[in-house]
DNA sequence: ACGAATTTGTGCGTATGTATT
DNA sequence: TAATACATACGCACAAATTCG
């Protein structure tokens, strides 16, 4: 099928191609064959589909498990995070999906290194709660924030937010009515293994990160942000319609 | 030296890492020994090395060439680029970089299509002029940029783009004094083929992906632009620090 | 509960092609 | 032209995780 013409064009760049096409008319649906059909299907060896495999995996369109098999990753269309100074999880995602959610993945308790107490406002070393937290929108995970609070001034801040599954309401019942977004800086790599496992991706998948911080109204800063997105799943909206200068 | 214990991660891995502390420590600089030479080194098979040295081709620690070789990428700390309503590249980095450049590296013309038909505020099959433009700071690329602009509107924007190396600058040639930033959609994804070369990066390396849309005083849209960044190198920063609500 | 079959992950050795020096 | 260096591809073997009878 594939070994016709010497294209002058890597064999596994048409198989990726190839595979992509099948993925996208339907002819692969929900499980892909195993390698080892693929290479017999192809007539190349099993490496050579691998190669073309790892391409697909990174782009987010397949999902391999290790003694389970190849999957498609359901592909939705993308969804916009808004970036303003309110921004929250659940409203900016409340009209574009149907059930959005945020989940608690652990909490610890961490000492303030340089950066972080920098960007806190707070002395090195000062005790800070760590929440990491997943969030979700039609059954899909859509990011993974790890949020740093000072314990002194939060000190129930895991519980609160164990319970209602929202920050803003967290931090109301921590004495804290409003806050405010004062800056996000936006950079991409490559995704972790664990946040791989927590997306249903591949280890070759790629991130958008955000690392924020928010601030009350006295512009004081109160949690400091580091969010992932995946990136196959979500872009990030920046909107400066009214600003004047 | 890495092979004594069986410590249950993978031998590319190991290698990967000990290379990257390598080049952090300045053991390896300007060019990394051939990856035959570091097989014979690490006591692994060619492949092996190349599994290693593939990951940090993608994290753009390396560069590899064909029949060259596999060089260092210079890592000067990321550049931040904000995002306001006045965003103009020159401007941004005219502070943290010494000598931020733009340079045509070719221009013609498209019909639009649906999506820039949409964007542009102009009928579908439009003429449109089509710059890419590479960007440059301290010698070092650090964005691709490709805009489109109404060749009815700006009939010469090629030309005047060509001599001043400043879109600000061939807008104002072209009748539009001034103008905005409506809105800025960001993405992440692996770099195209022509782009690497570009940015003298890998085939894997990652980039942040920037869709714009530039409009003038009377609110009209005025350009479109998609500008690739290298991740590595570059993070959007979005100050939200005044906004009232 | 347990072993066999399946499936992906890693690694070696070899060979050949292609670009650069 | 020859030597060097990276790119692709095959085949084999075994490890590790999962699935299934």
């Amino acid at each position: 099928m594939l070994d016709e013409p010497d294209s002058g064009i890597a064999r596994w760049r048409r198989i990726a191609d190839d595979l992509k096409r099948a993925i996208a008319d339907g002819t692969i649906r929900d499980r892909a064959p195993a390698e080892s059909e693929l290479a017999e299907r192809y007539g190349v060896n099993r490496h050579t589909v691998r190669r073309a495999l790892s391409v697909l995996n990174a782009e987010g369109l397949l999902r391999t498990e290790r003694g389970k098999g190849t999957f498609v990753n359901p592909q939705a269309p993308r969804l916009s995070y808004p970036i303003t100074a309110r921004t929250r999880f659940s409203e900016n995602l409340a009209r574009q999906a149907r059930s959005p959610a945020g989940r608690l993945i652990r909490a610890d308790r961490v000492a303030a290194d340089g950066p972080l107490s920098a960007a806190l406002g707070c002395r090195p070393g000062a005790p800070l709660h760590r929440l990491e937290t997943l969030h979700v929108a039609d059954g899909v995970p859509l990011s993974v924030a790890t949020c740093h609070f000072s314990a002194e001034r939060f000190p129930g801040i895991v519980a609160a937010y164990a319970e209602t599954g929202s920050i803003t309401e967290a931090l109301k019942r921590e004495g804290c009515a409003d806050y405010r977004r004062r800056e996000t800086r936006i950079s991409a790599g490559r995704i972790s293994p664990s946040d791989a496992e927590h997306f249903g991706l591949g280890p070759d998948a790629i991130i958008l990160l955000a690392v924020a911080i928010d601030v009350d109204l006295e512009n004081r800063p109160i949690q400091a942000i580091r969010t992932r997105f995946a990136a196959d799943r979500m872009e990030l909206l920046v909107e400066t319609g009214s600003e004047p200068s």
